[in-house]
DNA sequence: GATGAATGAGCCTTCATTCAT
DNA sequence: CATGAATGAAGGCTCATTCAT
């Protein structure tokens, strides 16, 4: 699959696993360089510093890991707003179940952006861009009259939290009904919806 | 208030102020011993090593965070039920807005559970147990004839996701009407509540 | 002679036995280790970074190496003067000629004065500290009536310039009357002196 | 003035400026490439080692830096020879003043001197030749009936000690009268001089 | 002529840990 | 109870150097 891949690809895709395996402060470029089968300064003919491998990495996990990847407000209508907000949540949460080092990068930055406040205020942004994002759609939904106008901020936030609350459940391997939980939570924001 | 503290309360205490700040990884014994004022070594009089610390840390923050300490279900009646389950939630994710030492590092075992199977385990069944928790006390609802029989399941995992991640975004300093959505979320798996 | 030394002596003494043979920048930690017999991170126990053993170094050894350690102008009088002037110079600059690793030190923050603004402003004060001194003492040289008023600050000058150069110029190996030169210069400065 | 310099010009050329900064063990390769614009191992086209570019830069540095390149003593008569002495020695060391990288790195090499015996050997040759200069000059000065015929050596010493350090002081930024120093001990040298 | 890619050696520093006292 | 003194292992990083292209 990937057999004459450029160092500078096997370094990030090592980085990313062991990171997703040992954390962020757990992964030395010691390590990365074994796992790539090169010297430790070879890195550094790529990368800089740490620092700026760290840096590249959660500009790569970032830049893919927002609203509109996920969900296309535009391909939404009238009469598939319930379903395809149901199916394109699934599609999302259903990602964690892969497990991919991606997604557990994403969590060791969430950590760590406690931490280092560079990573904060990116990080603040981006769940606040999810945030927004849910929001346009709801709004989107009341427009086709198929959402209630009421309280379309708190419902947002509502279904923001509980979906990226999903994937972190899912990777600790918790066993819940993910789709149904989903179903009933967009369900619930659905003028009149089948509930009642 | 704790002029005479015994020094392996001052090194537990000074663990989770210095892990809150800097993560587990990035808080060395130096940093704990200088905090409180003691040698190096002196650590290790009360503590074999420093992962041992680190696991009496574990047990101290988990054995205050479970369900019943926030909810104690043999005080909710038929009559104060929604209301006792908004205020207890609300009492719990206010925690976090005081930003206490105790709730960072439970973040930090979180994310360390990814990495190390020993806590994964625990951290797991703490959260199921949560999860147990809100369904023991949604099924005592249903009891009282409060709740709806339907989904119970699915209502409490809903709820224990939406109360989890509200303190998750509170941490990061998002701001939402956090209240407001506990609130809604609550509203949602009572019978008839006032929504309609 | 020094059969139980204290580490952070022995440390100190073999730092300046290896920067005056290897240079500042080419004296590592590893070789100052390895001269004591101690390994590398001992020494951070005495000091905390390279940098900080090096300016205890610094001030080590220019705080013997003031004008009042050799000149001690409260001794000099009419009579003296001139043999004295004489004597304390070659006692000077004689100290050069044992080699003592110090001076080379001595020599290599001179040198790095011009890349370490940090050295550089001491170093200047220490050295017109040195042109002050001469000018003081040739000064009181004018008023016990040895010497002619005129010039004073110029011929203290000179006199530390050729002082100075002689240590340096020894320290090369360069063979020359370093006796009878200082003894001229002197000589220069005094009034009437033997020469005409 | 330098359109079109040729790469090993401005290979030497940044390697005197960044020398002269951060010394000789401060500079790196990858320091003057950078500087000069290329990769570093176009370095080594021109010089095989790092060592090898050093020792030319010695060189160079010391090619220029020969007594007869500041006096030439086939243009001193009897009638100009102290005026001449002091106005080619001023020019000595108002070269200083203009802080040209090729004296800094004299001072390297005299320094690193210490540690190098291939450096040390030519460097002391050529402070003798210096210090030869004066004397061959002097000895002039006697023919010409100028100079007292005694003490010849120890006054060529005299004023080669003094000539060198008022370069050093220079460097260093320490304020003094330095031409007037000079005069002085020129004056010094010369036979019946304004003094008397 | 020059470079992209890589490396072994070495540097300063920090860490968890030990042990005699 | 606690510390002073020390250590092996490891971390991030830089350096001079090489070599195929």
């Amino acid at each position: 699959m990937k057999k004459k891949m450029n160092t500078q690809d096997a370094i990030v895709e090592a980085a990313f696993t062991l990171i997703a395996r040992h954390g962020l402060k757990g992964t030395s470029l010691s390590m990365i360089a074994s796992e790539v089968g090169i010297s430790k300064p070879a890195i550094y003919y790529y990368f800089p510093s740490k620092e700026e491998l760290v840096d590249y990495l959660f500009h790569i996990v970032f830049d893919d890991h927002h609203f509109s990847a996920y969900f296309s407000i535009n391909e939404y209508t009238k009469e598939n707003f319930e379903k395809r907000l149901i199916t394109d949540g699934v599609r999302y949460f259903e990602e964690y179940k892969h497990n991919s080092p991606a997604l557990k990068v994403v969590h060791e930055f969430v950590l760590s952006a406690a931490q280092k406040p560079k990573y904060e205020k990116k990080l603040k942004s981006i769940m606040e861009q999810f945030l927004e994002g849910f929001e346009a759609l709801l709004s989107y939904g009341v427009e086709l009259g198929v959402i209630s106008s009421k309280n379309t901020k708190v419902n947002a936030h509502s279904l923001a939290l509980i979906i990226d609350n999903l994937g972190n459940f899912m990777i600790l391997g918790i066993e819940m009904d993910y789709k149904k939980i989903w179903e009933t939570a967009v369900s619930n924001v659905m003028k009149g919806s089948e509930r009642f």
